[in-house]
DNA sequence: TCCCTTATTGAGCTTGACTCGAAAATGCCG
DNA sequence: CGGCATTTTCGAGTCAAGCTCAATAAGGGA
């Protein structure tokens, strides 16, 4: 029941909690500071570690700030799958509408991170999110969206990649938008207005035509309901002729 | 003709000239090396000038990035405003593409700098674009959009911000992707469909109704005059009766 | 308990942004 | 022109922060 026991365990796990320690900490001081203000100093202090210790786990100081990027976008695509099984409905539209809250939402209260993915691109050519990490997460969009294909839902012609550069696209520029003017406007862009829109361009845009037709519907119903009256009355005029 | 007539002039273009000296050698580098990688002493080097100079002109590194950025922006706008005034074409849709195209090449073209211009937003709270700049620059979109209300091909009920985000977003996002499959894959996404995708997504979703209507004209056309037809008809045969 | 391997450490090295006193250039008057 | 005042330029030196490494500690098997 003492250390013996576990202490196999131990050994592994000993590093494992360190790193995750580390991890941690980073994540903190990185979301505090972002990455030039972060220290290592002070990741190390708060992993209660000392400083050259961080090196033997990461080569530097980029590539620490390129495992939490990656632990980030893993922790939103599960969030993302986890919106999309637990949405108690089922069409298309419904879902797409959970989706974009969902995204919408991370991705103000995340919005650094999102910039640093892909400023990292740039300033440290050798570092940076790998495309795989960023793939795995707009996939919930695309297996949604083929899905919609399939069930007849979004037109057959759409183009994946194209609906997908909307979505995220705008989404994202509203939510640099919103983060914008809420400094210091008091005319605060909300988010609802934001998704609805999306929905209604995508119902637009790349539903099968379905509810302009209902709209017509209504004139043509008219129509034909009058065309039928007329008939009706022209039917009971004739039978009053004489042959 | 020799310097002395000319030294009034030099007093102040000459601290001019070596001002922009240094923010073209800043840009350059700033280019090259991104922020992080760009150094002050080769900015120096590339301006001819020493090190200490610069901080003469310019607080700190940031500072002088901060007012690169802005230049850059500035120079968008006037392109941008520039092909909008040189636009041959008259109709809401085609100056769109022109802009599509105009700002989905400099994006690409200059995506370091449009990543920049958001990321130093985190790094340094205090330097940071203006709003002022950016929405100069989008301005250029919104004159174009508000014109198109008023000229009654948009709808009337579209929220400027909202197409605003649609149009910067997609685009911006459409960019990277673009940029991100350029490095790799055969398989490179061209720019010309991706315009092509944003002016029929306009169409379908902020265009005043029309080319559908002019569809079922036809049918509505065609059964109304069928209708009077018949109620013509109806009445001469009324006429005939017996009281 | 001894020894070997591995992990940890923080004092220093290096680099690069930034400062500052001095010198050079410029301007201004007699 | 020449001397005084102001401005501009300069680069050696300071400082801060990422990173290295030789020394130390910890762990673990015999």
């Amino acid at each position: 029941m003492t250390t013996k026991a576990v202490n196999p365990e131990t050994q592994r796990a000993k590093l494992e909690r360190k790193e995750r320690a580390i991890l941690e900490a980073a994540r903190g001081v990185f979301v505090e500071h972002g990455f030039d203000g972060a220290r290592m100093s002070e990741i190390a202090r708060r992993a209660s570690i000392g400083e050259g210790t961080i090196y033997s786990y990461y080569e530097s100081k980029a590539e620490l700030m390129l495992t939490v990027l990656q632990q980030f976008w893993d922790g939103l695509t599960l969030e993302a799958e986890a919106v999309m099984a637990s949405s108690q409905v089922d069409g298309f539209f419904e879902r797409l509408q959970a989706l974009a809250e969902y995204h919408l939402g991370t991705v103000i209260a995340n919005a650094d991170f999102i910039n640093l993915t892909f400023a990292l691109r740039r300033n440290n050519s050798e570092v940076s999110v790998s495309r795989d990490h960023l793939r795995h997460y707009v996939a919930v969009f695309d297996q949604l969206f083929r899905r919609g294909q399939d069930r007849g839902e979004i037109r057959q012609d759409a183009v994946l990649w194209q609906a997908r550069d909307v979505f995220y696209g705008t989404l994202e520029y509203s939510a640099r938008s919103i983060e914008m003017t809420m400094d210091t406007d008091r005319t605060e862009r909300l988010q609802g207005p934001v998704v609805d829109e999306m929905i209604s361009l995508f119902h637009s845009h790349y539903a099968v035509a379905h509810d302009t037709i209902e709209t017509d519907r209504v004139t043509l119903d008219s129509l034909s309901s009058k065309l039928d009256q007329l008939s009706e009355q022209f039917d009971a005029l004739a039978r009053r002729l004489p042959q």
